[in-house]
DNA sequence: GCTGGGAGAGGCTTA
DNA sequence: TAAGCCTTTCCCAGC
């Protein structure tokens, strides 16, 4: 395919705001962030109506190189047909260095529909703050406006005993990261509230090591079951997946 | 376009690796480790040779439903062409109804060479490593292959009073999880070698609260600037960003 | 505009 | 295979 007939196609294409599939032997240079070199080889580009700028192999999910609200130049440079994305701010630059193309596709996408998910994290938290007691006899929701507002926590409560209860709810399998999240929530409710604070972290399941680091913690874990269907997430069953702690308290 | 023209042109594609992009009007059904349901809605389907599966709307760089390793199955169903993809371990399944087809486009690829980054925080690592006296006077790595090996920490070294510093290397801002994960490992090799440790974070920068952290937990952070370049990623200076904490030792 | 945090994170390396 | 971790993470929602 002539050069010069792409680089009117593709043009074209952005002009509309069509999503443009390039598909040719290239050599692409980045620099920006990082900055990487991937190799003259057939590769393809993907423009979308948005300006985002994607190179892709053909493996992989995602792109090798890439870029979102880009600046998207299109040109003749001797005997190639140049393709570059730019951005400011951080300042990077894409440069696409067509040495020949095979197609140049363009689609008219018209407006897009969005996604609607299930099975969140927000979804389940809401589904287990209906019913508290399903975690532990007793325990009643406090909505403080204060710790919970500010995204501090996942869901804050109060025990049998007057003790408070800082939840942590993951959808995935549970790491460090998680444990040291709930630590930290548990040490600033404390500090506010001056009372006995618990802190349980509920998910599908905890690697062995983050459990430990937990345990060291003196904070609790539960096993969560949850089944994904529509329209909502349900909780199906919960269990305290530990020796009892209550040594701690 | 004929969706009986359509399967076969898609299997075809499928059956030689080759990268192959259906545009059309589709509805998406996804059920896995969460669920999704994408509206009715022009879209494009990306199969590529490594049988990843991804589709596309006109905005945003990733793909709003994807799966690696999939077993695809393309078939008609009533007046639908309905492309799958399913696996195992997590059970996952998409389904894509298209209720009519655009194109299919099918392109040969060959095999792809890799990409060759620069400026990963592996490379800005061993840049670091080859002068420790640029961070501090009578430092010296250690190549403890028991710790380094696991990628426990980023670089292990002594410092002139045979104290054990664990370096932690972050090349973008540090943030909670840097200072704990360095904590995590600080505590590890005090454990281990059963000496004085030190640990020290160096990131472009931290955020304060990251900071304040980092501070009671008697580590130190020290900021680092470095130049992305053609062939490596080049350290320009690091500079202890606090108040001395001597004291701690 | 910057920032904190979740994600069906993806993808890689090593145990 | 599982665990841990880096990523040009991407992306959104909050301020």
């Amino acid at each position: 395919m002539q050069l010069s007939q792409a680089k009117q196609l593709v043009e074209a294409s952005i002009s509309r705001k069509d999503l443009c599939m390039v598909v040719g032997t290239c050599f692409v240079d980045y620099w920006g962030r990082a900055a990487s070199k991937l190799p003259k080889g057939k590769r393809l580009l993907l423009i979308k109506g948005d300006n985002s700028f994607a190179v892709h192999q053909n493996r992989l999910l995602r792109p090798t190189n890439y870029m979102m609200n880009a600046r998207i130049n299109c040109e003749l440079v001797g005997n190639n047909l140049v393709l570059s994305a730019k951005k400011t701010n951080p300042k990077e630059e894409i440069k696409t260095i067509f040495y020949s193309i095979d197609a140049v596709h363009s689609h008219e996408m018209g407006s897009s529909a969005d996604l609607r998910l299930f099975g969140s994290e927000r979804e389940l938290s809401n589904e287990l703050m209906q019913d508290l007691g399903f975690l532990e006899q007793g325990l009643r929701p406090l909505n403080q406006e204060e710790v919970l507002r500010k995204g501090l926590v996942d869901i804050l409560a109060e025990d049998s005993f007057g003790r408070m209860v800082v939840i942590e709810l993951k959808r995935r399998k549970a790491d460090y990261n998680a444990v040291q999240q709930l630590k930290r929530y548990v040490d600033q409710v404390k500090k506010i509230k001056s009372k006995q604070t618990r802190g349980i972290l509920i998910a599908p399941e905890i690697g062995r090591h983050s459990l430990e680091l937990l345990e060291r913690y003196g904070l609790e874990f539960y096993s969560l079951e949850f089944e994904i269907g529509n329209p909502k997430a349900k909780i199906k069953g919960i269990q305290k997946k530990q020796k009892t702690i209550d040594r701690y308290f």
